[in-house]
RNA sequence: GCAGGGGUGGCAGAGCUUGGCCAAAUGCGACGGGCUUAGGACCCGUUUCCAUAGCGGAUGCGAGAGUUCAAAUCUCUCCCCCUGCACCA
């Protein structure tokens, strides 16, 4: 049994002791592995192993290669979340607490976990203990948080370049806020951690007759302005005749709508108008094609804080529109002036298409989806609901417009230009509106609604010049796995402008306005560089490590000695610094979770092209999906998150990064499973006895087996090295440990039984294995009697020379052969009761194999035909014929076969005993044309025929 | 809605870039058999349908259409699922 405690322990001494992972400048090609900052609010789950695991056995990797590797890790403690997570401590919160217990947080800690400070440093520690115990090959002397005062003056270095180079704009913004705290609100400052949804929408506003004021309508679809037929209001709701600042004339709004809107516009009341008074008023709509004249009326579905409370009326295609314009019909309503009109036809749409639809329910396409979704004018709000979505998607979908002047265009189309048109004509703005599906409420209780924050800062990613250079960096840039190459490239093209300051939260004051904190996902985009000097600077004052001296090391301006001079740093120091960054930054790889690449990575491409020189941008960029749990998402209200620690202690560490790592390929989640995981271990265990008992192993001449098994092992060298390159886990897992396991126990089931063969083999797989299951192959490499550490040797390279198709071919013939001999040993015994006393397996010809070799490459029968006349080497011309007339029926499916009569004959003929003993019957093996057998003609090359005798 | 990625056998998951060797690797499960005092482990076989002294045929890889002598693999259309969409780490 293998005492994974034990071995971890001896190992991670070992380790730590002889300091073989600390990064220091050596004569040797540098490696930099990074991984995604882990956030200190929680210790480590086993889904943590995925990134940090997969960036570990790339350094590890890297440096059997030969690599002078360097990988670092720092943590994340910037923003708002650990905030958060005070305050729910402070308030008592039973889940919180609940999700702590499980990470076996002692009580005297939680009491104190208060202090964001102290959350923290708290993190910190266990996400360190956590990675240490998983194994990892990190430098930690290089460690840091990013609200560590020494990497906010690198920060701060970073945003004064960024300023410099005119990269920072200022603008205004929507963003969630509470009206009550006078604070933005973000997914963890709301009820239920919800996020808050921000959509734009469009304002159309109509004029009002006889008034110099107009009604603001709110809508998703300014493109049906041609149709519009009249106004919804809540009858019951109050209104408001309001001054919007900025816009010529007064607008009519809901009260309710205006208390929500007052925080992006400048909204002054001039008077209250009850609902019923709004009824007595009527709209111009200028653009109206059937009627320019807009009736006010009472709408069911109005809801008075929605939008601005008023609804544009559509009928032709809006379901509700037109179920409200019946319904009043019903009620009495003279609603002669409605004229619908309709604007957009469907000509290819999924649902509506060979439907039967009368002609006239055509013209008025809303009536056509009430009935489709089996609903009327009076079913309830959830079927109108439905009816709307449905015509909402064929619309937008199929749907061309039928309006004069935009004839033909897509629906999606047109309401973009008729947007634009509307808005430079002053007659539509936008708005921001929450989506949510029921409102969000602030922690404090009072609901969010949306502010437009004036002077917000931004990044400008959308500048276009950086964008040209960053699309130039990213082209020569590696990507894994390649699948994700398509969406680093529309990240780039479509991030813009991204504010980057907020009120609150942890982290680095932003240096042009020190009321903000820069935002943390800003403050994270080039810290990796800061990782080679980390070490070095730790004792520097802080006021010394002002701008020049992050300028001289990073960008190579001015020079060291002015440098100590203006900063007071030792001299010595700042050049160390210097020329460990120019070391460790050339070469890099980058590892982080797959829902970063359209924030964080994009952002790390674009902030390093930015600050520096070419020769330090970006080389590779690793990204990885999840890990699931069982099938299921880990996730604290499923109570099935698993602490690393625990992880650990329960199964091994080596299994448990074995079984994350390698369960999926970088782009699909992984899945953790004890199914998955006893497999793994299992094979381990297989391994670990091999190794143990090679001693008591014999030795012999070298037979096929032992051909066979080099054959397999440098393949499978081979293969995995390439399958390393692309870190393709999955097959290098599947390769080296299940295909392994299979190829010893054949190796053995065959009769194989040479010590120095199986040494050979384990060594190999042992040093392969050190990447993903590190203590179990240090421990076996010692066992296999090595004194030196597995980590620090050389990758194995295959010896192309060894493998042989033609071998591992013919140990195949001899399984399909076994298999077939008892096929039909079986189908006889079920049929006529007897067993057979012998198997006699005859090799087919070598003319049969000349001539399937031929029809293989030439894919003609006729020509073979043709030469069959004249051939001297083919004796029997008739059966050739008939042969080669057999093969023509399956002319493009024939294969080439590889090895002779001589060579089929000779493997079958040294495994007789062992074919003897699988079909527990005397075999016998003989040559086709020296078989008296009447079944012997029905031999082919690579599939003997087979004749049981009784 | 927009962007990116998927949909393969009871399940998980290869293969699809470079069409034929794919009824489709591998793992798990299920069933039958062996081994065993028994269980576990291990070994053998079956696991779409039909046929059968093995080497054969049919159907088949989300749906539909197309290209081709030949398609899970290429093209088009559609449906469905997952992830991200910004101040949130």
């Amino acid at each position: 049994m293998i005492d994974y405690e034990g071995i971890e322990k001896k190992w991670q001494d070992a380790w730590r002791e002889a300091r073989i992972f600390e990064g220091e400048i050596g004569g040797k090609e540098p490696y930099m592995v990074t991984a995604a900052f882990p956030y200190a609010n929680a210790p480590q789950h086993i889904g943590h192993l995925r990134t940090y695991g997969t960036a570990d056995v790339l350094a590890r990797y890297k440096r059997m290669q030969g690599y002078n590797v360097l990988y670092p890790m720092g943590f994340h403690a910037t923003g708002t979340p650990v905030l958060a997570f005070a305050k729910r401590f402070i308030e008592k919160d039973k889940d919180l607490i609940a999700e702590m217990k499980l990470f076996h947080i002692p009580d005297e800690d939680l009491e104190k976990m208060t202090d964001p400070v102290y959350i923290a440093n708290y993190f910190t520690k266990e996400l360190e203990k956590g990675m240490h115990k998983a194994g990892y090959s990190i430098d930690w002397r290089r460690k840091f948080t990013s609200i560590d005062p020494f990497f906010s003056k690198f920060i701060e270095w970073q945003f004064g370049i960024l300023n410099e180079k005119g990269l920072l704009t200022q603008g205004k913004h929507p963003v969630g806020w509470c009206p009550n705290e006078n604070n933005a609100v973000g997914m963890h400052d709301t009820k239920h951690d919800l996020e808050p949804e921000i959509e734009k929408e469009t304002v159309l506003r109509f004029k009002v007759e006889g008034e110099e004021a107009y009604v603001l309508c709110v809508t998703y679809r300014p493109e049906t302005i041609f149709g519009v037929t009249n106004l919804f209001v809540a009858e019951n709701a109050q209104y408001i005749l309001c001054k919007i600042k900025g816009m010529d004339g007064n607008c009519y709004l809901s009260k309710a709508s205006a208390e929500a809107l007052k925080h992006q516009f400048d909204i002054t009341i001039i008077n209250e108008v009850a609902g019923k008074e709004m009824l007595q008023k009527r709209c111009i709509n200028k653009k109206g094609i059937n009627q320019m004249i807009l009736p006010i009326f009472p709408g069911f579905f109005v809801k008075e804080d929605l939008g601005s409370g008023i609804v544009m009326s559509v009928p032709s295609h809006a379901p509700f529109d037109y179920a409200a314009l019946q319904r009043l019909k019903g009620q009495g309503y003279d609603i002669s002036m409605v004229k619908p009109a309709k604007l957009i036809e469907v000509k290819a749409g999924k649902i509506t298409e060979g439907k039967d639809l009368v002609p006239s329910e055509l013209d008025m396409p809303a009536l056509a989806y009430l009935k489709l979704t089996n609903a009327d004018e009076n079913s309830l709000e959830d079927l109108l609901e439905a009816a709307t979505k449905l015509q909402y998607k064929e619309e937008s979908h199929w749907g061309r417009m039928i309006v004069k002047g935009y004839e033909g265009m897509s629906e999606p189309e047109a309401r973009e230009s008729i947007r634009k048109e509307l808005i430079a004509a002053g007659e539509a703005f936008d708005v921001y509106t929450l989506v949510n599906s029921s409102p969000v409420f602030c922690r404090c209780g009072s609901r969010i609604v949306i502010k437009t924050v004036e002077n917000q800062w931004f990044i400008n990613y959308g500048n276009q010049a950086w964008k040209e250079a960053v699309q130039n960096a990213y082209s020569k840039m590696r990507i894994l796995p390649e699948k994700s190459k398509n969406a680093f490239e529309s990240a780039i093209g479509w991030i813009d402008l991204r504010a980057v300051v907020r009120a609150q939260g942890l982290g680095t004051k932003f240096p042009f306005d020190k009321d903000y904190i820069i935002e943390s996902l800003s403050d994270s985009t080039i810290y990796m560089s800061f990782y080679t000097i980390s070490n070095l600077i730790r004792e520097v004052e802080l006021d010394k490590l002002k701008p020049e001296f992050f300028g001289y090391v990073f960008l190579g301006k001015g020079n060291a000695d002015k440098v100590a001079e203006s900063t007071g740093i030792d001299p010595e120091t700042i050049r160390k610094c210097s020329e460990s960054f120019s070391y460790w930054y050339k070469n890099t790889s980058r590892h982080s979770a797959l829902e970063l690449i359209f924030n964080h990575l994009t952002m790390y491409i674009f902030n390093h092209v930015a600050i520096f020189d070419e020769a330090y941008w970006p080389k590779q960029i690793v990204t990885n999906g999840m890990v699931l749990m069982e099938g299921e998402k880990m996730s604290k209200s499923l109570g099935n998150i698993v602490p690393l620690l625990d992880g650990i202690r329960n199964y091994g560490a080596d299994p448990l990064r074995a079984v994350v790592i390698s369960s999926a390929d970088l782009f699909s989640d992984s899945e953790f499973s004890n199914e998955a995981l006893n497999g793994i271990k299992e094979r381990f265990e297989y391994m670990f006895s091999i190794v143990q008992n090679l001693e008591g192993m014999g030795s012999s001449g070298l037979k096929q087996i032992d051909y066979w098994l080099y054959s397999k092992l440098n393949r499978k060298i081979r293969d995995s090295t390439a399958s390393m390159e692309t870190l393709s886990l999955r097959d290098v897992a599947t390769s080296l440990i299940y295909d392994s396991v299979i190829e010893l126990r054949r190796y053995f089931s065959r009769g194989g039984v040479n010590s120095i063969v199986v040494k050979d083999y384990m060594t190999n797989l042992v040093l392969m294995l050190q990447p993903m299951a590190p203590h179990l192959s240090e421990e076996l490499w010692h066992m296999l009697g090595n004194d030196s550490f597995a980590s620090l040797e050389k990758w194995p390279t295959p010896d192309e020379s060894v493998i042989s198709d033609i071998i591992e071919d013919l140990e195949a013939l001899l399984e399909s052969t076994i298999v077939d001999a008892k096929q039909v040993s079986e189908l006889m015994k079920k049929k006529e009761n007897r067993e057979p006393r012998e198997f006699r397996l005859i090799v087919a010809s070598d003319w049969k194999r000349e001539i399937q070799n031929r029809l293989a490459t030439e894919r003609n029968s006729s020509t073979l035909l043709q030469e069959l006349k004249g051939s001297e080497s083919i004796t029997n011309k008739e059966t050739a014929a008939k042969y080669i007339l057999s093969l023509s029926k399956k002319i493009n499916e024939i294969k080439s076969i590889q090895f002779s009569q001589k060579e089929e004959y000779d493997s079958l003929k040294e495994a007789e005993d062992y074919l003897g003993s699988q079909l527990k019957c005397k075999v016998l093996v003989e040559k086709e044309e020296e078989s008296k057998s009447n079944r012997a003609s029905r031999a082919m090359p690579g599939k003997p025929s087979i004749d049981l005798i009784y």
